[in-house]
RNA sequence: GGACGGGUGGCCGAGCGGUUAAUGGCAACAGGCUGUAAACCUGUCGCCCCUUGCGGGCUACGGAGGUUCGAAUCCUCCCCCGUCCA
């Protein structure tokens, strides 16, 4: 048996669906799942200070970003500053993700070798390269609790062929990754995890391909990738589902960069107890509100004079202090402020949604919840 | 009173005889955003018409005339605005 980083307590399981609920006892502190972490790619969520995101919003875990921290401000300067969490100011868990989703997002400036991939700066144009051994470096520097092994996320559509060059690629780093991890983990007994990430498209058989070679690994915990990459919705949990029964019960699972807010019980009923995804944060700046009664799209004219709050049923400050009128002209004025308010709504929603959906779980509840969620999804849809 | 410089679509501002309903920018409006190159990006943006595809009609560059096949662009007068000189 593996010697695992991270203590997993599953304490009640959907007798119906494949949701269940657990803690991750990371090394600060404990992630009760289903758990929806927030993205904080350059060591903030953009517009929120931690105070709010431990206080107010009770983020218990975020995501942060090798690829981004790497390049600026520097991993050795963050491990000089006392590590991301006292750098940044954040007590509790934070994931990390390697960079390999920047591999797809930055195609167009880098290059995929075996060894890793070799790409530009986008701020600078410079060189650099990131292979599995040195992202995981990289992620001790950071001192993240838990790491993501470097893989290849191939973008939507792609042939068979190339979809399983790729996901034998990610097998093989994920294998160097934890083999380097390994090494790492004993000579300078750090208490971190690493992930590693199931690639293979939207082909089943791929993805499942690579949740057997993964599993072998007998990692802390396993994600699965590539998705929302463009795909129609549907694939997506197909794919998790191709994938959610091969992986072991008694590790976390982790659906990366997902999803819509009604799409979050749906991963969850097939399995997934972590999901990250920029569209909270994203969507708030934009000007796009997520509600209990569907999007607010709070840039548009007819909330010009609405005094209502985002949303009745939501308790956040925003929404406890502010009219629709008020975030409206904020928004429209270029206010920072806006941003501010306006993500600290959206990611408590989120949050929200996981911990209504962790009491259904506990409850035993959760077939239902599921149910009143699809209805409540249909009866939004256009 | 005189000398210059100006008045362009919601605003600023190009254009200075013809493919100009009029470059740009801003504003406005709509849409998009899924491990964040994103406080970003895309589209629309005079009015009316069969949504018919680079389609048709009307009204437009301070006002009124004029020159010209054709004018926001040239000429005349008038009205405003700015700067300077008395």
């Amino acid at each position: 048996m593996a010697l695992h980083g991270l203590r997993f307590e599953i304490s009640a399981v959907c007798p119906v669906t494949r949701a269940r609920a657990g803690v991750l006892h990371t090394p600060h502190g404990p992630v009760e799942t289903p758990v929806f972490m927030p993205v904080g790619t350059q060591a903030t969520v953009k517009g929120i200070a931690p105070r709010e995101l431990a206080g107010e919003l009770d983020a218990r875990i975020l995501l942060a970003n090798t690829y981004h921290l790497y390049l600026r401000p520097g991993a050795d300067l963050i491990r000089r500053m006392g590590g991301l969490h006292r750098f940044m100011s954040w007590p509790r868990a934070i994931l990390t993700d390697s960079g390999g989703f920047q591999v797809f997002s930055l195609s167009g400036l880098r290059k995929i070798t075996d060894e890793g991939v070799i790409f530009q700066s986008h701020l600078d144009g410079d060189t650099h390269t990131f292979t599995p051994e040195s992202t995981v470096d990289i992620q001790i520097a950071l001192g993240s609790d838990i790491m993501m092994a470097l893989d290849e996320c191939p973008e939507y559509p792609v042939s068979h062929e190339y979809a399983r060059m790729a996901m034998e690629r990610t097998v093989r780093w994920a294998r160097a990754a934890q083999v380097h991890f390994a090494e790492r983990r004993v000579e300078l007994a750090i208490p971190q995890a690493l992930f590693p990430i199931v690639q293979g498209s939207m082909f089943a058989d791929l993805r499942r391909a690579c949740a057997v070679e993964l599993v072998e690994l007998e990692a802390d915990g396993y994600a699965i990738g590539g998705l929302s990459v463009g795909e129609p919705r549907p694939l997506s949990l197909e794919m998790v589902e191709a994938t959610e029964e091969l992986l072991p019960r008694a590790r976390p699972r982790y659906a990366m960069g997902v999803g819509m807010p009604e799409e979050l019980p749906e991963y969850v009923a097939r399995g997934v107890d972590m999901m990250d995804c920029v569209l909270p944060s994203r969507n708030a700046r934009n000007g796009c509100l997520f509600t209990s009664e569907g999007a607010v799209r709070i840039k548009q004219a007819r909330y010009k004079d609405d005094p209502g709050p985002v949303d009745p049923q939501c308790g956040c400050y925003t929404c406890l202090n502010f009219s629709r009128a008020y975030l409206r002209h904020l928004f429209q004025a270029g206010e920072i402020l806006y941003a501010s308010l306006a993500t600290l709504h959206n990611v408590k929603r989120y949050l929200d949604i996981m911990r209504e959906i962790r009491r259904a779980i506990v409850e035993g509840s959760y077939p239902q919840y599921l149910q009143r969620a699809r209805d409540a999804a249909a009866a939004e849809e256009p």
